[in-house]
DNA sequence: TCGTCGGCTTGATCTAAATCACGGCGGCGG
DNA sequence: CCGCCGCCGTGATTTAGATCAAGCCGACGA
């Protein structure tokens, strides 16, 4: 077991490895991060390379399937995760069980950053997904020795903060529409995959989800994708896929209440 | 002119300052951030006795009026602001005019923190005012220097984003009932001040403010407020005084939609 | 192959909050 | 002192989106 977590579902058994000798298999695990999908992203980006061996010292990546929790709103917060693969929900509970998507993480994010003793928001793995673990200990060794990590981790909240405000700004102002339109752009800017040419975004997560984080109930998400679709602004392409077919035309609905 | 900033209405001018030798003058001067009111709070609180007139000489307090602004969205972020007295509002605006107040700034709270070359909202006095500018360069400098003031910046923009996280919650979820009670309790938990032995918060800001921080109009606040006062949870002192008579009954108010 | 189940979509109805309308009150200037 | 103006509160009405209800479709297991 690569790290333990608290899970609605079984996480999946770790490869066996191929038989080889010891040597090779520390060597391995000390090149891990140098060849890790998330190097040049989220907190290992700030990290030189003489620092990989620590770093991979540090850390475990562990793979869970979809719907699993790695961290749970409200327990102690020990370690910080950095997404390798895959795509996780942050929400928060109330107590009667309504929930609010805050954010989706992707590879490069880095999960469980907690101001006090504890969790804010529980993360739900939404596809299978690898998350690397970091203990709190060893993150504040790591800043310590390496001022450029703090300095990364200060960069990486602010946006995460102005992030948050825009959000903010959605679910304070805007329309469904409104909504839907802002965040299939918003979307758009990360993915950059074209399918015929136009930008297409990928949607692993349920529109119960996508509702979830807009403020909207799944029937108003439904409707309102139909609206945008007959008016030509978008293509089903799949259930997890959509085309952005006139991105002015979704501009012009992300702002002018239409 | 203690600084230049974009307003709506004339900054007061500067006190006159009695007659006195210039040599005290630049004592006093350098002594200034030693007699701060935000002295213990902000980043300021990070920085060494021995430091402070290297700040003093960095930074620049000014006196604004209400409806002033310090910071203006999508301009050049030059320089941030610590409070040092009075109430700010913060607020993204929408092309239509919409508003959304993102937040309250009070004493020892920093503004205009930028992610890249512009301010992301725009920061207006809601009562007189004194903010003191230090310019990015300054900062960077300070921080360079001083890497407790890297750790300050990154311990007040996480608990920025956690609070944006509940606000995000509050809109997403809640009913016009459950935000006014949270922002109440949320506002009694800073202000400590009793009337007749009952905490009591001071709301400065107008109504329509209020209601465009909790994404609700001021006819619906006011229902509200109505509502809380004859169930015998609040009483209206004055127009920007509220005591919490019970605050288990608000707690309830809060997330039990009621 | 069939049947079940859960997520998605669509239609009908309901409701919380927005909008519209108006009256009162307090501060400010004349 | 009076009159104006802007903020506040309250009632009447409207509406965007929630809720309720039902059918569709693809995935999965037997």
């Amino acid at each position: 077991m690569p790290f333990s977590v608290a899970t609605t579902a079984p996480t999946v058994a770790p490869v066996p490895m191929p038989e080889a000798p010891v040597i090779e298999k520390i060597a391995a695990e000390k090149s891990r991060c140098s060849t890790c999908s998330a190097r040049a992203k989220g907190l290992c980006a700030a990290l030189t390379p003489e620092q990989l061996p620590e770093l991979a010292a540090a850390s475990r990546p562990g793979d869970l399937l979809s719907a699993n929790l790695v961290v749970n709103e409200g327990e102690k917060a020990e370690a910080v995760f950095t997404v390798v693969s895959g795509m996780l929900k942050l929400y928060k509970t109330l107590p009667d069980g309504r929930q609010q998507i805050t954010g989706f993480a992707t590879v490069g994010d880095v999960i469980g950053l907690a101001v006090g003793e504890s969790y804010a928001y529980t993360a739900e793995t939404v596809t299978a997904s690898t998350v690397c673990r970091v203990s709190r200990a060893s993150l504040a060794r790591l800043m310590e020795r390496n001022p450029a990590v703090q300095g990364r981790l200060l960069a990486m909240t602010s946006v995460e903060l102005s992030a948050a405000q825009d959000q903010i700004l959605l679910l304070g102002c805007k329309t469904a529409a409104e909504r839907v339109s802002s965040f299939l752009l918003a979307s758009g800017r990360r993915s950059k995959r074209l399918v015929d040419g136009k930008p297409s975004v990928f949607l692993p997560m349920s529109k119960v989800d996508i509702g979830a984080y807009l403020g909207l109930r799944p029937e108003t998400l439904s409707r309102v994708l139909r609206k945008l679709e007959d008016a030509g602004q978008i293509t089903r392409l799949s259930n997890d896929r959509i085309r952005l077919d006139d991105l002015d035309g979704l501009e012009a609905s992300a702002t002018v209440s239409a």
